[in-house]
RNA sequence: CGGGGUAUAGUGCAACGGUAGCACGAGUCCUUUGGGAGGAUUUAGUCCCAGUUCGAAUCUGGGUACCCCGACCA
């Protein structure tokens, strides 16, 4: 992508009104802009990230067994009046159509998911089955906050798990939960998430979250110093000491939930009397797990733990762009060398937004530095003389020189 | 939903009840180009509705939007 071509372009100031740091980056950035409150359309680089998360997510739940789907935003009133939820979930959003049929905006799916399932499995033969979708989720918050972490419209990845028994869940609860720390891990987030209890509601003792520590985050959460374990703020009064390991000692500290993981059991098959057939001939109800983990937030979430004075810096998955290439001093020698790596990089395969425009060499790498994606290149008269071009990582202080000849081979080792 | 705050140009700020101004951005031309360049020139604004007043961005009332704290929540 010619950055010349972007329609977005940075801001020097973010809007006062908005206080959250990773979003004033990236409204200055250019990856999302405001419509409403809670309400934020994601632009071009904003795009560019959101879906790379998804695809890591998309590839590890596959991983383990994740069928993708996609279910409707509409979802008839008939389907929440037979959990309940018609009445009792107060961020529905409720719509009515023209022949006044009404609809719940999607906001979670069991109510779709639990009489789907139940349209193709019958028998213990039929089960494990795991579905998932990635879909725009709304919730009508009675607060929203913190820009992109809290809002009324947003990205979800959501994993429901149907099983004959409880021991097949548990186990693949687990599994669920390994996944999702790879995920983390690639989206550069493992290193400040815990895993944390919190209610379980009426149908298990716990449920897990993945809460990351940043000072955005809306939870507290109590953290075992001697095995790690993290304990929500909402549950800590019950466990003066930690039920994984016996210890007293915690740390407190603020974190946003970047997913859950959650044993639902039958409350939603029970409603729909989702039964199958076991071996021995019995019919008995399906065994459900829930796990939601969100693109958006998660987003969020990695730009206010990545970043600096000068901007986003991008974990490599995540990142919009491979490498940001930059040309300065806009002679016609040295565009015409900058738009030769260009077309060969993407050639190979490697993702690059060049900043082509007639700018300063100062204003380029403010914004570079503001974009934050991880690889910059600098062609110039300066690095030519030795057919070379400068590659500073984001996330570094130092430049090197590397010859033109050698580059692909040397971007191997960070792209 | 309770409490607090804010609302002036695309963005950030000014303006005693008396001509709405500055910086950045954006447009045009010229000169520039290794860390937000210089000159010339242009562009664009008082959230909405009432009221007070000779006169309202400014005062009063109502509304709306946005931000923050709380309760709630992925």
């Amino acid at each position: 992508m010619k950055q010349s071509q972007l329609f977005t372009k940075t801001l020097r100031q973010a809007p006062k009104d908005e206080k959250c740091l990773s979003v004033r980056l990236l409204l200055r950035a250019g990856f999302v802009a405001k419509l409403s409150a809670g309400v934020y359309v994601l632009l071009p680089l904003g795009l560019r990230a959101l879906q790379n998360i998804q695809k890591i997510i998309s590839q590890e739940i596959e991983n383990i067994g994740g069928q993708r789907l996609l279910m409707s935003v509409l979802i008839p009133k008939k389907n929440w009046q037979q959990t309940g939820r018609w009445k009792t979930f107060e961020e529905l959003y409720k719509v009515k159509g023209k022949n006044n049929q009404e609809y719940g905006l999607g906001s979670t799916h069991e109510e779709v998911v639990v009489p789907l399932v139940q349209k193709y499995v019958f028998s213990y033969k039929d089960l494990p089955c795991y579905v998932y979708q990635i879909q725009t989720k709304f919730r009508d918050e009675i607060r929203v906050k913190s820009g992109i972490l809290r809002t009324r419209e947003f990205d979800m990845k959501d994993l429901y798990s149907f099983h004959t028994n409880e021991k097949d869940l548990d186990r693949y609860y687990e599994k669920v939960k390994k996944t999702y720390f790879k995920i983390l891990k690639r989206v550069g987030l493992k290193a400040q998430t815990y895993l944390c209890l919190a209610s379980g509601g009426s149908f298990s003792k716990f449920s897990h979250e993945f809460q990351t520590i940043t000072s955005a985050g809306e939870d507290l959460i109590h953290i075992c110093q001697n095995c790690g374990l993290a304990i929500n703020q909402e549950i800590k009064q019950g466990y003066p000491k930690c039920p994984q390991c016996g210890k007293k000692e915690f740390k407190k500290e603020k974190a946003i939930e970047v997913g859950n993981i959650f044993k639902i059991k039958t409350k939603y098959t029970e409603p729909f009397d989702f039964q199958f057939v076991d071996k021995d001939g019995a019919r008995k109800l399906v065994i459900m797990g829930c796990y939601g983990i969100g693109p958006s937030r998660l987003m969020g979430t990695i730009v206010e733990v990545h970043n600096d004075k000068k901007g986003i810096i991008w974990p490599k998955e995540a990142a919009p762009f491979d490498v940001h290439l930059i040309q300065v001093e806009n002679s016609q020698k040295v565009k015409k060398e900058a738009e030769k790596i260009y077309q060969n990089l993407q050639k190979q395969g490697i993702e690059v937004l060049y900043d082509d425009r007639d700018k300063t060499a100062g204003e380029k790498f403010t914004d570079a530095d503001l974009i934050g994606i991880p690889v910059r290149i600098v062609v110039s008269e300066r690095t030519l003389k030795t057919n070379s071009v400068e590659i500073k990582e984001r996330n570094k202080q130092e430049t090197k020189l590397v010859r033109i000849s050698h580059l692909s081979q040397f971007l191997k080792s960070y792209v």
